[in-house]
DNA sequence: CTTGACCCCGTACCGTGGTACGGGCACTAA
DNA sequence: TTAGTGCCCGTACCACGGTACGGGGTCAAG
């Protein structure tokens, strides 16, 4: 596996060519060595390992910039590159994404109010969505229309389920739910329609109950 | 509240001068009329009103783009230009933030994971975080600091699991309870092994939560 | 009528994480 | 030896949502 040429690593790290020289010109890694001058870059074991270091820590949502600094405490020897210094830097991004979850939550809140509360047909005026927006608030009260309709079907969009079992679990966490009188799950179309008693079950009781289960679930608001 | 200047308009809606401006580039608000060729931007109270919409479309995470094209809509008086069009957008929006909302709690789930795992002193060598992201794996198991300090590994055989995605179900349920330091849980084997404190959860409890999800689980007594 | 704040315009630049281009070598298998 | 790849380098460019600059003109209060 060692002495690999630039495709290759890019191949077995799992990113393209251009952006390892792109790593490169950032000092996220550096040169490798060649046979002569001007030929091409072969690349060590430890340099692979830094290429699946940054991939990983890209997917848990450090920054390149950040990354740099992890690398450079791995590389330093020094007295500060220990343990408690790595983790509270893991600690502070974990905030960080707890606040961009919660900002995208209050996002979600108001697109779910905005959608719950548009008529879903006619001309644009009936859309108090839009004359929302013109105002500086989000329409506070209004009858929803579930509230109308007095809905008993709730939807759910389920996320991770992968096989007929899952449904099987899905349903099953479902039905222990008190309120719940019965429900369809499917794991092609991401689905579940659960039929409750409102009164006894809110729907992001019933998403956060999937959710105990290891699901991503979100509730759908419009009916089909 | 009339005949506003820039300066004004931006106070009011709350961005910048230098945005307005931007915005009239990008086509979002028409040209502002003026008294004078080369005088200042009067803003009529539409313009400010579609500032606003600008403005409350975007923290709602709606792009300058998809904004541009909901105030085409709501210009247009033509057919498409209903209400319908306009949840469908919201709606699309919504399954878009629910899809980032789910991203961010993978996220959060591996940042839990690396933090928990780290002793939070000492060397970096000890902090098994970063021999981690070296691997291609997310750091799941792994004997670990628990382990050295006196946890116990649990082992559990478990029915019920056809695919990968039910590894994650089962790794989620028990990650979730308190005393769970780490575990691995294959499908193939139908076995899961989990670190833990016992002292803070029973062999038999964490079996209950496995089935709680829907599985069958059964403690394993002989361990290997 | 002056002064100072405000606004004009075009253009350049910021950070983020790459991608694309294009002419020319380096390597390798036939 | 030769064809066909793979790689070399520098530079330019992408989307995104703005922000900054700088040398002027405009406007209203005093």
């Amino acid at each position: 596996m060692t002495d690999m040429t630039i495709g290759k690593v890019a191949d077995v790290v799992g990113v393209g060519v251009e952006t390892i020289r792109f790593y490169e010109r950032r000092k996220l890694i550096e040169q490798p060595s060649r046979p002569r001058e001007g030929g091409y870059r072969i690349y060590s074991d430890a340099t692979v390992k830094r290429l699946h270091f940054i991939r990983r820590a890209q997917e848990l949502g450090f920054s390149l910039k950040e990354i740099a600094e992890l690398l450079e405490l791995r590389d330093a020897d020094a007295p500060r590159a220990d343990a408690s210094n790595v983790q509270q830097r893991a600690m502070a991004k974990l905030r960080d994404v707890d606040q961009k979850i919660d900002q995208l939550r209050q996002i979600r809140q108001g697109l779910a109010a905005l959608v719950d509360r548009c008529p879903g047909q006619g001309p644009l005026r009936c859309c108090s969505i839009f004359e929302a927006l013109e105002q500086n608030a989000v329409p506070a009260s209004r009858p929803t229309v579930s509230e109308e309709i007095g809905m008993q079907t709730i939807r759910l969009s389920i996320g991770g389920m992968h096989c007929h079992g899952c449904e099987e679990i899905v349903r099953h966490v479902l039905e222990q739910q008190t309120g719940v009188k019965g429900c369809s799950v499917s794991h092609e179309s991401g689905e579940a329609r659960v039929a409750v008693d409102e009164s006894e079950i809110s729907d992001e009781q019933l998403a956060e109950a999937v959710r105990g289960a290891g699901y991503s679930a979100n509730i759908m608001n419009i009916p089909e």
